[in-house]
DNA sequence: ATTTACTTTCAATAATTACTGAAAGTTTAA
DNA sequence: TTAAACTTTCAGTAATTATTGAAAGTAAAT
């Protein structure tokens, strides 16, 4: 297999695989592009690899350095910009997660908290459900968060790492 | 406030989490609506209190049998199906993470397995590149892996329990 | 066997989300 | 300054995904 076939099927697949996760599909190929790539690339080598319109190279790079997933470059003599990735895959997800965690879970966290907050005028046993089904959620979220920050700090965690390594 | 708000609200904020997640807005509405009602309710019901057509609220309660969160059940004396949400939050949870284990993570897993397994014909720097990226996407979704699995197992782990807590 | 009560399917349509490309904006260099 | 090189924006359009509703399918009751 050729290098460009191998880095096509993975471009591909993480295209779909982002679509599946709420990421959009040149968003992801983007990032699996960079990743692939040794050197820094240019919006215009992201938009003739993948064929790509600029607008959408250009948002979807710009989504990317917001995610802390890519970094701007400069190379000498140059005067556009160069991206790179970050090549480092535990880096990746937890710069994933926490996006992720502070763009819908804590957001969504303080929404479940405000109607766990408000009193129910009526008092029979839905509300009572209600008010139940409504604190497991906020606690389920509050677990969420807490998992969210126990992964960010795995890797230096030599007892998680050994779970980890056990269960395998 | 009335248990009709409550309800309502909890319902638009799920709908909205769900598509933020890749689930479609009526299955997590759906979803909402059957885990806020102590009783069991119908299609018709389901229809009724979220404004849906039948094909929409069959497909969508179909949806979420098949991932196990929502059962059917049948009242004395009835002919129609009646659905019950799981309550608890923790076996939602879990279930789902299961379900999108099996049906993205394992499938993802196996396709970069296979590029990984083929040799690449060039033998430059960017092949190497290549190849380990690739092989650290595959070690990295093994890894995701083994962390649902620790999620599965986590209520009946003790460790694990008591690092969220010195997470709090 | 036929009717009635209910469930499922699916082609048509609506709603949402992503993408394009040209124009406007910005920065650097001469 | 002005021009050239580059980046960003955004209205229009395309692609995708979700929803409708009527028709077909199925099962129970008469």
């Amino acid at each position: 297999m050729k290098n460009q076939e191998a880095k096509q099927e993975f471009i591909n697949l993480w295209g779909v695989l982002g679509s599946q996760w709420g990421i959009n599909r040149s968003m992801a190929q983007i990032h699996a592009l960079l990743l692939l790539s040794p050197d820094t690339l240019s919006t215009e080598d992201i938009m003739e690899a993948l064929q790509l319109s600029r607008g959408n190279a250009n948002m979807n790079i710009r989504e990317l350095l917001n995610w802390n997933l890519v970094y701007k470059s400069f190379l000498p003599g140059e005067r556009k910009e160069f991206f790179k990735a970050e090549h480092d895959i535990w880096t990746i997800a937890t710069r994933i997660m926490n996006e992720r965690k502070k763009r819908e879970l804590v957001p969504a966290k303080k929404l479940v908290e405000n109607i766990r907050a408000e009193k129910l005028t009526e008092n029979n046993d839905e509300s009572k459900h209600i008010q139940k089904t409504i604190a497991d959620m906020d606690d389920f979220l509050g677990r969420i968060d807490q998992l969210s920050d126990l992964m960010l700090k795995a890797e230096q965690n030599i007892i998680f790492k050994k779970m980890l390594t056990l269960l395998k």
